[in-house]
Order: C-alpha cells, then structure tokens, then sequence
DNA sequence: CTTTAATCGAGACGGTACGTCTGGTCTTGTT
DNA sequence: AACAAGACCAGACGTACCGTCTCGATTAAAG
C-alpha cells in the first residue's frame, strides 16, 4: 500500500466512527495547499517541512503525525491539486485522440504540474515509497487512458491488433519525461513530430494512407 | 558552461606556474573515489559533503574550494569512476549493435552506476548545474556513439533514410530511464521486446524481412 | 491549600450526592501507583504524565482533569505509598527515640523514597505549589513527631527546657536532605554522628553524664 | 571529573595550539551571560537551551558543542558571575566572622543567586554531574572558607578543640538550604538565632562566658 | 424509564524544546 | 597558494511532551 492511501486513511462508513477528535478536515486541506504551493514555486529544493507548516499555519507535530515523509507530503499536496485536471475527451480518431492527450501531457509538464512532478521524482530516488505513490496517483491511472484509447483504436480498426499497448505508451511518454527531467526543450512542434513518429509504426495498413 | 568543467579548473599549460602550492591530486582522487563509493552504497539520499569529507579524509573546506554543489560531485565522481566502461564495438549489423548498445546500457541502469544516476538526476532537479554536466558528460557521449550506429546503418541501407536519429534515440532510451526512476523492472526481455519494437519501425523496406 | 487537597477534592459527605457519574477509584489509584513507580525506577528526570498515562492504562485527559501538576502528581503518588510507613515506637529515653527516628529517616531517604523526595524537591523549585504539598504532606508531619518527642523529653527533664525546638529540628533533619541533594553519602555512621553532636547540646545539665 | 571543568577545557599553555580555528571568547562570554540573566529572571522552569541561544544570539549547535546539559550551563553561568562575590574579611573573634559570613550566605540565597542556586540543585537531582559541578565550584569553597574561620577560632583557643568541623558547617548551612528549598523563610533574625544556637556548642568552655 | 450530568478513554491539535545533522563560511597554523 | 583542522551560524530534521480540545461510551442519580 502506498504512502498516500495510509495518510489518507479513508474513513470508514460503515457502523461506529473511531473514538477520540476527529480529524480536521480544514487542517488537512490547508497542508496540502500549502505543500502544493510551495513545491509550484520553490520546487523541490526548498520544499521542507518547517515551510509547509509555517504557511499552512498548521503545526509541525500534526504534519509528521499524518504524513511519512516528505516526499510523501509533496505527492499528495500534487494530486489532491491536479487530479482531476487530466481529462480526454474521446473523439472518434484514436489517432487524435492521442495526439490530443499527449499534446495536453506535454503542456502539463512544461508548467508548474511539471516543476512539482520533477521534485517528486527526485524525492523518490531516495525513498520508495514516493515513488510507489507518485506511480498510484498519476503513472498508473495516466496510463490507463492512454490504454483506452489505444484499445479503442485496435477494436475500430484503426490501429494494429498486434500493438504491445506499454511500449507504445513508454514510447509516447517516457521521452516527454525525459526531457523535462534534463532540462531539454518540451516544444509543441518536438512532441508533435514525436507523436507522428510513433504512431506511424502503429496504424493498420488498411488505414495508414489516411494518418495525416 | 557545465559546472564538472568549472570545478576541473585545467591548469594552464602556459610555462610558469600559478604561485604557492601546487593542487595535491592524491586529495583530488580520494574525494571522487569516496563520493562515487558513497553514492553506490547508500544511494543519494545519504550522500553528504560531510560524509565524504570524512570517508575520504578530506577537509570539508577543502572539498568546498572545489566543487560548487553536492551535484557536482557526486557528477564529479560518477564520470570519474564510469566514462570509460561504455564502449561499442561495431559489427556488421546496426540492428545487432543497437540492441547490443541498449542491452549494455540497460545492465548498466541496473547495477550501482544505475544507482548513481538516479541520484544525479534526482539532485539535478534542484540543481541545473548538475543536470548540464551529466548533460555534458554522460547523455550527449552516449547519443554520439547511438547516433553514429544509425548513420552506420542508414548509410549501408540496412535502415530507413528518413528517419529522425534523436526520436528514435529518445524511443530507444528514454523508457529505460523512466522504467529505473520509477522502479519499474528493467529484466532483458522488457528491454529486448522494447528494442525489437523501435527498430521495426526503423528498418528499410527492402531488409525489413531479415530484421529478426 | 495545597494541590494535593484541592487534588483530592473530598466527597461531600452531605446527603445527596452530585449527580452524573461518579469518579472511578480504581483509575485514581492506578494512576498514583504508576506515580510512585515511575519516580522510583527514573527519577524526576523521566517522569512525564504521558508515561504516568501509559502505565497506568488511564487517558491522559483523566490525569490533567485530577492533578493541576506533574509536581502535585509526583507528590500525590509518593504520600499515597509512603505516608504510613514512618511510625515512631516511643521509648523511656527521648535522646534514644530521637537517635532512632533521625537514622530510620536516613535509611528512608537513602531508598526509593529518598530518590521521589529528591524529585518532588526538585520539581517544586519551579512550582510553589508542590513545595507547599511536600511541606503539608510530608515534612510539617515529620516535625510534629520530632517535636513531640522533644517536648516528652523535655517534660521528663531529660532535654533543657530552653531549647528551640524548630532549630534543633533543624540541626538533625536539614543535613540529611542536603547531603541527599548533593550526592555526598548518608551513611550510618555520619548521621550517629551528627545525632550525638546535636543531642549533645539538649541535655539537661544534670542528664548530661548519661548522654552515652 | 566536573562537568564545568570539562567545558571549560583550558586552553594548554604549553607549546604548540592545536590546530584550526581557536575558539572565540566574545562568544562564550555572551553565552554566560545570557545563561545567568534567564536563570536569575525566569528561574530553571524557563531556562531552556533555546532561550539561553536566542538571548545571547550564538547558534544552538555551538551552545551544545561546549556544554554537555542544561544543568552544566546553568552551572558554569552561575559560577561566572557569582564566583568572585563571596569573599569574608577576617575579624579578631571567629564567632563573629562566622555569624557574619552565615549572615552573608542567607542575604545571599534570599536574593538572584538563591534563585540561580535552587535551579541547579533542582536540575542535578536528574544530572549528577551538574551536582559535581556545584560541590567543586560552589560548596568545597564555601565549606573551606568556614572551616578556616573555625580553625582559627580553634587555634586561638576561642572554640573547642575536640569540635567535628564538617557537622558544625552542616548545622550552620544545612538549614538556610532547606529553608530556601522549601520556601520558608531566612529572614535575618531567625538566620541569627540559628547561628548563636550552633555557636553556642562550640565554645570553649573558658570562653562561654564573653559569648553573646 | 427517561433524562441529565458527570466520568472516562481515545486521540487530534497547536505548541515548545529537545538533541542531531548538514550546509556553508570563516579563521587559524602548517606544508 | 593549498590544505587540515575546527569554530561558528543557520536552519531543518524527527521526537517527546505539554496542555487543550472534541468526540463517543458509560454510569448512576434525579425526574
């Protein structure tokens, strides 16, 4: 189980609530503002716990009570703010679709979401459970729609059935991260050249005439 | 300029030497052999300026007079140790060397150099310094040698000519960096699979039947 | 008052009682008990109410609704235990009586009891009210008895009839507690000779021969 | 060894200095100070390592490099202050030097240094070494002064010979401690009752006449 | 029987201080 | 000069307690 679902420690609906206070829902809020905003604009170099504290108001005793680490604080200040903002609206091409989606990914990553996806990067390369956090909360899921997406391709006809769905996904991603990672450019016209260099070996023959 | 450049301060050839004493390169090296043993111990999470003051027995004044960040170092000591291990002997083949090259660097990404990247990558994150001279020192090299392998190829006509060396590096090389950062397996036959798959998309029509 | 009788919060004997729940003896004595334990295995140094909470099963809150203090705390648990111990069988001779009590008080302090005294002593310099429950609880007792038997000897002619009880009190006990304070030793045979040295001065004249 | 003794780590005249940077005595100085005036205005429940940094602005880290526990520090600011403000002007009569120094003493616990002093005895009884501290820097001198005073009286054949000096110092201090401790009173007249009563066993029996 | 008022356990929370560790800077004497 | 040694400031770390607080569960007398 990941940092994040053990701090967040979903309440249980059922029957008799645990004894003692209950948490404070405005506290745990604040943190995760406060962590989010820190990392977005110090980055993870300046990101301590002293800090988010001092800017949530919150105190220091109470973050260390909910939160493992730091890299797990910063993990879940970034999805509690960004979750929900990756959404892809199907159209009927998977083709575009994707290149749709990835375009979007790259302009994520170019912006603040990016700057605080690096320090958890980095936070995690020396604590593993960041990382197993960071790939629940956003690999994973972010995967899966591109997934879905592809899988709608292949059932439409547009792209090849023999399609090995995760290097197709590494091949469209992992460069984005890559290159934000070491400071190279995430241009529009780059990931777009990128895009259409993967695809191209993705599409059924029947189709390929049509790609662009 | 990158920041290993700067810390390396070249001597000047010019026939009178700087006045006082000369730079004692017994201290040089024991720095660089105690900050690559610590970063493959312990990884970076326990990589310290102290720490390496102290295993190399090394004033810590004296490491600070010549290396500007933790990041350099650690870069410092990395390159040191690592630049000469990765060499390409050429064969007939540029599919065969390609895979060879990547199945090379792939069991490197597993041991402890693995290790000792991932914490450069991860310092780099709040350090640009650290992120150019691995740029520099490490990334750029291995581009040179993978690049020249496909213009090997391209100009034998065993590969497509139109093909665009640095996406077909970054789909080659990328997702082994993002499959280490993430903690995600980098077992020979992932990466194998991953290989077969770039380079089909890579062959000349007129050899496409002998690539595998 | 003291803080151990605002502590105690006698019930009215008065017909009805309060209302609502009564107070749970068996949860007060535990708390005592673990009291005396702690500063008799630690000293004052670790004593601290969420240990006291801890050993004696009781939540913490009870402890903070009992006892204003970790001094008034400390005092409480040390009277509960100690307070019948020290009884004083009267003797014909009030030089005898008194050479026994003043050596059983040594022995007292030199134990256990010695070590809590030294914490509650320790405790009260920064909280008069602990100060006030030893004096209430423990030492205003123990004068009554050496004046007693100061005054049965003097009624017998044994003592002079002009001394100042509380300085010869004094001159027996106040030695005791600071060479307990100062870590010097509180052996027997010190304290026989302080007995002998003090009683030497309250014989009566005509007495004085029999002294030893 | 003491506590202080070993914080204080007198620099060896002898030949060579050890290497690096000395230490600075603004700095040590400013650390006294400040520990002397938090003891004297807030008493041990609020002196605390923090403050004592805050208020004389050296850094914690270089507070706790010198002085091992809070007791130590208290001590040795205690001592910095007040070591040389005890000093006993040699009458004619011992009775008289002592009643005079007894009567010093009190004026002296009644006052800052009696706060200061009740803080390290209530600190040493959970660090012994604090107490060492105290017995070197603070009662040894104390005890040797009177002591001289008696044996002059001795030698002038004022006092009695056979007189245990060690019990009669205990029975002239020993109560001012204690009555300081627990907060009862030393005002001057009982402080001189004290001291005639103890006197009055010491005289030499051709003396006892002149005594009061 | 219900109220009603208290005790009690559990635990969240804001704080303060602890003692440690590291990062950087500086000031020495030695080489 | 370079270097070792180490003092010093700054500040974050993670822990331990403090004292206050909000809950629900319990318990008995009073209505």
């Amino acid at each position: 189980m990941s940092a994040v679902a053990s701090a967040v420690r979903p309440r249980p609906v059922t029957a008799h609530r645990t004894p003692g206070r209950p948490r404070c829902d405005v506290t745990h809020k604040a943190v995760l503002d406060a962590a989010f905003a820190l990392l977005a604009e110090d980055g993870i170099g300046r990101f301590t716990i002293e800090r988010v504290a001092a800017r949530s108001g919150v105190a220091r005793s109470t973050i260390y009570r909910w939160w493992p680490s730091k890299g797990a604080l910063a993990m879940e200040g970034f999805l509690a703010a960004v979750a929900p903002e990756i959404a892809v609206p199907p159209s009927g091409s998977a083709a575009r679709d994707l290149r749709e989606q990835v375009k979007r990914f790259a302009r994520l990553l170019r912006g603040t979401v990016g700057r605080i996806i690096r320090g958890i990067i980095a936070e995690g390369q020396s604590d593993p459970e960041t990382v197993a956090a960071f790939m629940d909360g956003f690999v994973t899921p972010r995967r899966a729609e591109g997934s879905a997406i592809l899988q709608r391709g292949i059932a439409s006809g547009e792209l090849r059935a023999d399609l090995e769905l995760d290097l197709v996904l590494a091949g469209l991603y992992a460069p984005l991260y890559v290159w934000m990672l070491l400071n190279e450019s995430l241009d529009d016209e780059k990931v777009e050249r990128l895009t259409r260099s993967v695809l191209a070996g993705c599409l059924a023959p029947s189709a390929e005439a049509a790609s662009d």
